[in-house]
DNA sequence: AAGAGGTACAACCGCAGAATT
DNA sequence: AAATTCTGCGGTTGTACCTCT
């Protein structure tokens, strides 16, 4: 009779360990995960062995290697169409696990937030040696599997408050952000202003009465140069009904429409809009996400 | 060189649904 | 049909490593 390990052993795994649920999964294939325990092969919990084996021991996992581009685009995209089923997007990415598509869409949302919340600093030191403001830079991403380079966009983007500046990277254009403007009071809009990739350029900014510099929208003829004909679809900046402008006219012909649906993804915070309407766009970020922002009054009222 | 802060990742926990007894 | 066990999922935490100052 075997025995069963009286004490759970709780941490990381020895390759001891990993060898004996190997042995356990060649044998029996992936799954009777508590037998492991009760036949006293290893001092774990079915729950931790099954866990090691989909996120570790697998076969054809890519392990230590970063999401590329292209991983990361696709994350973005199922995430907005799913939710959170990581199990689920995990299936769409080759050799990833849900707890990788996790981690991935977690560190990217706390970079995000910290982005937004993080205090200036009071010397603006954290600009030292950065990119200067809005240049937007090739950055080399080590692919995976791969011998071929991969490039992926980043650019610099300025918020400024009380004053001082910060300059926050903004790693892959995928990162770029589509705010949902219909859930935001338009005075307390952030908007996060997309970048032509191929020239540099500068983003003019208004300072709000509770001390933020915004950035102004896009000027269609500056950020999208090859696209004289959206200009009158852009309206002037902080026009509460702006975005409507790019529903109330048809638009399906025009280019326009389709690159600022490309050139921003959602973040997919919270959840499941695809739309780059009105209706969806601030519906990408977390309701918390905001909250650190004070309340801007309208011009109305000040 | 050292400390602080940020990032990535492994692993745990609680819960829910499915399967089994 | 009810209770128990197993499995899978999503959220969260702990920590090692990296980068910056």
């Amino acid at each position: 009779m075997e025995r069963e390990f009286e004490n759970i052993k709780k941490g990381p795994w020895s390759s001891d360990e990993d060898e004996v649920l190997l042995r356990h999964v060649t044998k029996y294939g992936p799954r009777e995960w508590s037998s492991i325990r009760s036949k006293g092969l290893l001092p774990r919990t079915g729950k931790s062995c099954r866990l090691r084996w989909v996120n570790k021991l697998r076969p054809n996992l890519k392990t230590g290697c970063k999401f590329t581009a292209e991983e990361e685009r696709l994350v973005i995209e199922l995430q907005t169409q799913f939710g959170n089923k990581w199990a689920k997007i995990a299936t769409y990415l080759q050799g990833r696990t849900d707890n990788d598509v996790k981690n991935f869409w977690s560190s990217r949302r706390k970079k995000l937030e910290r982005m937004l919340h993080k205090p200036p600093s009071s010397k603006g030191q954290k600009n030292k040696g950065k990119t200067p403001l809005n240049q937007v830079q090739v950055e080399k991403v080590p692919p995976c599997n791969s011998n071929q380079v991969e490039e992926s966009l980043s650019f610099s983007y300025p918020i400024s408050y009380m004053g001082n500046t910060e300059v926050f990277e903004m790693i892959n254009l995928p990162d770029l952000i589509k705010p949902n403007y219909q859930q935001m009071e338009i005075n307390d809009y952030l908007s996060a202003v997309e970048v032509e990739a191929t020239t540099l350029h500068t983003v003019p900014s208004f300072e709000s009465s509770s001390g933020y510099n915004f950035p102004l929208l896009p000027d269609p003829l500056v950020d999208f140069p090859l696209f004289p004909e959206c200009k009158d679809l852009v309206p002037e900046p902080f026009d509460p009904n702006f975005i409507d402008g790019f529903e109330q006219k048809n638009c399906s012909e025009c280019v326009c429409n389709q690159k600022l649906e490309n050139r921003l993804p959602t973040l997919g915070l919270e959840g499941h809009s695809q739309s780059t309407s009105s209706s969806g766009l601030f519906n990408d970020f977390p309701n918390d996400i905001f909250e650190y922002l004070d309340h801007i009054p309208a011009s109305s009222e000040e």
